[in-house]
Formats: structure tokens, sequence, C-alpha cells
RNA sequence: GAGUCGUUAGCUCAGCAGGUAGAGCACCGGACUUUUAAUCCGGGUGUCGUGGGUUCGACUCCCACACGACUCACCA
């Protein structure tokens, strides 16, 4: 009976998936770990670190070949990423948060035993507390003696290979821990993503402007043109959005008298995934009273330059293209930007018919009902945009595509608003914010209308908006920041999902 | 949503006129007192993405599906 057990396990074994055999490899030598050595591994709690690894390279950089600074005590710790093994002298490469140090075992220095123990049970991907103290080998390498170690945790399942490291962007993206560990250049990129954000919100707090949070969960979804998740609440049995953006919300806060407010948070937007969209992304939203899109404009060059030079990208290239965060960014008019790049002057247009006419000459579908204004953004998507490289900023966008934005009073059908532009791609948008609650009210059923004609896009009308602006909104300039294109920029990332830690993916099966 | 390409060992990749796989690293056993992708000796650990089909025989050819990458469309 008990032989026919062993054979059936035996079977298993033999019939396991490789990955399971070195899990349970793993297994095993954990477990003789524990009963040879009563040692456990994942009992161990805290270690009283001293020295980042970064400051073993800095402090004892300057130590010659073979030289000792026999007095120094490093107490440091990190995980194992190379291993040389040799008879009485063994090497490692430890790995922290700040860099990589090589250690170096002796039979001499260590002793029979605890030597035995680093030969026999420390492998690569472990994490070790080490004692000891720098010098710099024969070959030139600063280099940690181990006086004495601490076996902190051990990894269970083998790490990516050291040269190649990991290229499957699959196993990249769904297990990011692993692309952490095997590439330190992403966690380089996440690290300056941390402080290009940490960069917008000095700016911001330098202008003496207010970190708030407005509702992620709501009943509208409102302050863009986008397709919200939707989503059910149970206890008040109705159905519930992810916002798309939070400028509604932030504008009710300048109604209730805080002079300047932003949040850096997530949106959420129901649409196409690709290498420039994440279904949840980052942005910054700023609203000052008493400021307009010029202010705006200003304030995100501001922010773009510190961010920029923050992570070393004033001058940068991005996918092989040279990109300049140099102020003053240029500025054009959406109007003029379509006059110089394909000769059609949207401002000769008196009537939509001209402009459709001017839209078959050049190629582009029509229906027939398009308005001139809606036509101008149409040919600046399509002419202009992708050629707008360098940070630009592009102004006066007609009042038809703006329902948010406050009219030019001097051209009444174009509103004061900007996008920047960078690579092509849409960075940022400000305005002055519209805050005539009765022309508000209009552009919202306009949007009405749009939606019920069919375009899931429309802004949803938000009543409770209209009566805050009722209540009275001061002169008010508004800026979004899309934080990860900006990141994408300043790090030279091709895709979105190199810039997000857990991007979105399908489940697997 | 459409098109193209991809999916082979833990990782990076070969492979094939159709005869059920191979390298390096990793891993396991051994040697070694200064390595630097250490070296040397021994060991291959795989339902070749999934499911069908063609065939005496499929990792290879065909179809469908899944997942991913890129391009396009919508969007930030």
């Amino acid at each position: 009976m008990k032989g026919a057990t062993i054979m059936e396990e035996k079977e298993q074994k033999s019939a396991q998936m490789p990955e399971e055999e070195i899990l349970s490899q793993r297994r095993e030598k954990l477990e003789r770990l524990r009963n040879e050595e009563g040692y456990d591994p994942f009992v161990q709690e805290r270690f009283l670190r001293e020295h980042s690894l970064a400051h073993v390279l800095e402090t004892y950089g300057g130590l010659q070949e073979n030289e000792h600074a026999e007095d120094a005590r490093i107490v440091t710790a990190g995980r194992v990423m190379t291993l040389r093994k040799h008879g009485k002298a063994s090497f490692a490469h430890m790995e922290d948060e700040t860099c990589r140090l090589q250690l170096c075992f002796q039979f001499d220095v260590l002793g029979e035993k605890e030597y035995g123990f680093f030969k026999k049970w420390v492998d690569m991907g472990d994490f070790l507390g080490v004692v000891g103290h720098p010098f710099r080998t024969q070959r030139g390498e600063l280099t940690i003696l181990v006086g004495s170690f601490t076996l902190l945790s051990k990894a269970m399942r083998p790490l990516p290979e050291k040269w190649h490291g990991l290229k499957d962007t699959e196993v990249r993206y769904r297990q990011r821990y692993v692309d952490l560990i095997a590439n330190p250049e992403v966690r380089e990129t996440f690290r300056k993503r941390s402080r290009i954000i940490n960069t917008v919100r000095r700016v911001l707090e330098n202008h003496g402007t207010l970190e708030v949070e407005t509702p992620i969960l709501s009943s509208i979804a409102g302050g863009a043109n986008a397709r919200p998740f939707i989503t059910f609440h149970n206890a008040l049995s109705q159905e519930m959005y992810l916002r798309i953006a939070t400028e509604l919300y932030l504008k009710r806060l300048i109604v209730g008298m805080f002079g300047r407010v932003y949040e850096i948070g997530k949106n959420f937007r129901n649409e196409g995934v690709d290498t420039m969209h994440n279904p949840e992304f980052t942005a910054m939203e700023v609203y000052w009273a008493y400021a307009n899109y010029e202010d705006m404009m200003n304030l995100t060059e501001e922010i773009i330059v510190a961010a920029a030079k923050e992570v070393g990208a004033t001058e940068t290239v991005y996918q092989g293209t040279s990109l300049s965060f140099e102020r003053p960014f240029r500025r054009a008019t959406m109007m003029d930007l379509v006059k110089d790049h394909c000769g059609v002057d949207f401002g000769a247009f008196e009537t939509d018919e001209e402009a459709r006419a001017a839209a078959k000459r050049k190629g582009l579908e029509i229906t027939g009902k398009e308005s001139r204004f809606l036509l101008l953004s149409r040919f600046f998507e399509e002419f202009v945009e992708e050629k707008l490289v360098q940070p630009t900023f592009v102004l006066k966008h007609p009042v038809e595509i703006s329902p948010l934005a406050k009219r030019d009073p001097d051209n009444p059908d174009y509103t004061n608003r900007f996008e920047l532009f960078v690579y092509g791609k849409e960075v940022a948008n400000a305005f002055s914010e519209l805050n005539d609650p009765f022309d508000q009210k209009e552009r919202f059923l306009d949007q009405q209308a749009k939606k019920e004609a069919g375009d899931e896009e429309a802004h949803a009308f938000d009543e409770d908006f209209v009566t805050a602006l009722e209540y009275g909104l001061p002169p008010t300039g508004g800026l979004g920041i899309g934080i990860d294109r900006l990141v994408m920029f300043l790090t030279d990332s091709r895709s979105i999902r190199d810039v997000i830690l857990f991007p979105a993916m399908r489940p697997r099966e």
C-alpha cells in the first residue's frame, strides 16, 4: 500500500510541469533549511539597516585596488542579483533601491559554518542583511567584504535571465514586479514619474493652490466628451459613473470660495486602448479664480518646464525626435495654423457652405450638415495636429467644440481656450471658464441634443452645475494636463503602458 | 472594431522538405581562496498558446479561438 503511494507520488512528480518542479525543488530546499539548520527565512522581521548601497558607493568610491576601509562597519541589505560561488571565496552582487554593489564572502573571514551556510542556502533572488567593510578588489570593483550576514527572505521562483533581462511585454505588464526586478531602467522611469508629479504639485503649491479630492464615483460623469464606465450602487439602487474629468466639481469649489484648487487623480474613459490611451489615466486639473486662459498658458509652461528640468529633459529626444521644453512655447491660433498648413482661411468664410466646399476640395468626407466651426477643428485634426512636434499652444477653439469655455469677446464664435500639443499629441487643455449660467445651460442643451442624436461622447446635462454657476463663479482660468503623456515625453517612453505601473490588460484565459 | 506579426524550457532565443525539439543563462550534483555574463565535470527540467482538421505521422501545413505587440479607426 505504501509502495503504491510512493509510486503514485513518483508518477505525479514526473507528470509535473517544470515550473512546478522548480517550485517544489525550492520548497524542498526551504524545508531542508528549516530542518537541518533550524532556520526559517520567512520569520525574519526587521533588519536595522544603517547604510544604503549608494551611500557605500559614494563614501568609499575613492579606495584604491586592494585597499580596505577596515574601520568602516557597513550594515546594509538587499536582494542577491548575481552569484559566483567558488571554493573558499565567493562573490555576489546585491541590489537595493539605490544601486547594485558587489559582496565578497570568504571562508577565512566567515569561518567554516557561516561560509558553508552561504554556499549551501543562499540563492539568487534572496534578500540578505550584511555587516562588513568596503574594499576595492584587484580587478578594481568596490566591494563589501562580508563579516556576517543574515538571510532575510528567500525567493521561491527563479529570476529572469541576468543578461537579456525580461523582454516579454505581456509578462512585463502583467507581472510588473518581475519587470521591476529585472529591468532597472523601468524603475528609473517610475521614479521620474514620481518626481514629475511632485514637481507639478510643488509649482501649484508655490502659487497657493489647494489640493482637493472630488468624487470618482458619481451619478453624472461630466466635464469632458467621453464615454464613461457605468457601475451600480446596490444600496442606493442606482447606476453610477466613474468620472471622466474633475472639471465640474473643481469649479463648484471656486464658487464655494476656494480661490485656487487642483486635483491630481485618475479619470476613466470607456474607449480604445493603444499606445497613447489607457482606460484609466492620471490628470491634473487646476482652477484659479480671477485668472484667465493666458494665465493658464503661463502656468502650463511653468509646470512643464519645471518638470522637464527636474528629470533632465529640458532638451530631450523622444523616440528619435528632439524636443525642447524651453520657455516660451510657440503660440498660434487654430485658424492661423490651419491657414499655414493647408492654405485654407476660415476667417474668410461667412457661411458654412463655403467651409464645406473647402473641405470637399481637400478630400474630407462630410455629411453636409457641418458648421464652418466644426470643420475648422476637423481641418486642424486632419492637417495640423500631427505636425505640431515641438510644444505648441493652439488657441481660440470654436465655441461649438468647447462647451465649458468662455467666448472670446472680440469673436464670440470662438473661445478663450488653448490646447498644448507635443509630438502631435494633446498634453494640456485650458480655458477661461464659462461662468454665464444661461449660456452654460444653452450649451448643455446643445450637447444633450447631440447626445440624443447618437453622440455617446456628448456632455451630460449637469443641472446642479448650472445651479452652482447661478450662485456666481468669479472669472476663472482652468487647466488640465495629461500626466501620463507628459511623463511619456519626458522619459522617452513609447507606450503609455510604460509609464503606468499596472496598465489595463485583458484577464488571462 | 479591422489588418499585420508573434506565442517553443524559469528567462533570451534557434529549429523543421512534416519523422513528437536545441543553445546560452537559470536550475540540480561535484571541483575550485579575488570573480566580473567566472571556469571545469555531470544532469534537459518541454502536452512547442488552446481546440479542431489534413496526414501513417504535425512544433512544422490548414481552420477557429485566446493572449500580446504594432498599424489604422475613436479618444487624452
